[in-house]
DNA sequence: ACCTGAACACCGTTCAAGT
DNA sequence: ACCTGAACACCGTTCAAGT
């Protein structure tokens, strides 16, 4: 056979995609670079080819994670009414976290150091300059640091809080995480005087 | 000797203070109960006697950690002046995500699953409700609910991205955390008109 | 860029037998 | 409510020697 045991070239990618899947079904703990060589069929330290250490994969899945928000983030707004920029900005934050919960927690858990792998802080800030702009349009200038923190911060707990299930059923009115997202932000909205 | 190698009955204790401690300096993959009791002096397996496994002790750091927010949360309130009090209760949630952050993390980390340990579930709920009376006190009864998950999501979403350090310098003027999240609370406050 | 296979220090957990 | 000590399956990581 001219095909062998070998894996070729997309075992980095297969790698980050186990990884998450493990990270799904079984958690972080459970994440483990042999477990995930057992999966793929490769030996028990083809991984170290790739991702020196078992935190560097998970840096990779950080790092990936960012990119996909960022992407969505940018996809809500372009296809949003004008008027609903935010709003759909801030629902496709939390939309990610929904879709994505081991990625989204690993990616603010603190566990993955962010100073051994300096790329992850260049991902997150670009984003953050994105909005920032945005909020400038929509609020004008006055307290516009204050401003994005406050949206960052309430669409961040916010997803935080629905992945935990955190809100209790009394809160919801049978309503689905993504439905109470859109109330919060709309009646926030409003709140701040312009829906 | 009638002192003996034996402890006594705070081992219990010293095993939550020292896996504090150890969670703190080196994270949560770093704390073993092996470490635990290496560093107390014990034999490997003397925290059985107190946690059946190693979630168990983190789940008791958790609640633990439940209960010193809420007494910190009630503390502030009732010291706070009039008008000023849900400023004091949001930055009293801050400030024990900074005072603790490895706590604070682990309590909302997804590592401990609160189906497993259902005495989280109720210390985390009796927090909420007593915020829940204060934000009915101070903003009325419309839409009291996304009310309450609103202020909820921007205290934990401010602490979250403090203790990550993901505010960039551009936006912080020099400030420390605690005065950020002042500032930022007192410009929410404002800007939703009662201030 | 993968393979096999050995090796090391570590871990959670369980047990047996003590005080 | 602790102790010692053995045991098991697991892990990250490193190495040597291959294709």
């Amino acid at each position: 056979m001219s095909t062998s045991t070998y894996h070729h070239g997309d075992l980095r990618r297969q790698l980050l995609t186990a990884g998450e899947a493990l990270l799904v079904e079984q958690g972080l703990s459970s994440l483990s670079l042999r477990e995930v060589a057992r999966r793929l069929g490769v030996s028990h330290n083809a991984p170290y080819r790739h991702f020196p250490t078992r935190d560097a994969l998970l840096a990779a899945l950080v790092e990936q994670g960012y990119e996909d928000l960022a992407q969505r983030a940018k996809e809500a707004v372009s296809g949003a009414a004008s008027g609903e920029a935010m709003i759909a900005r801030g629902l496709a934050y939390v939309q990610f976290a929904l879709d994505r919960p081991a990625i989204f927690r690993l990616m603010f858990s603190g566990e993955v150091d962010e100073t051994a792998f300096p790329q992850l802080r260049a991902k997150s800030l670009a984003s953050l300059m994105a909005s920032t702009e945005a909020i400038a349009d929509a609020f004008g200038e006055e307290q516009l640091h204050e401003a994005v923190i406050s949206a960052w911060a309430l669409v961040h707990g916010l997803a935080q809080l629905l992945l935990d299930g955190q809100v209790p059923e009394a809160m919801r009115s049978g309503r689905s995480d993504r439905q109470l997202a859109e109330a919060v932000l709309r009646s926030m909205a409003f709140a701040l005087g312009r829906h």
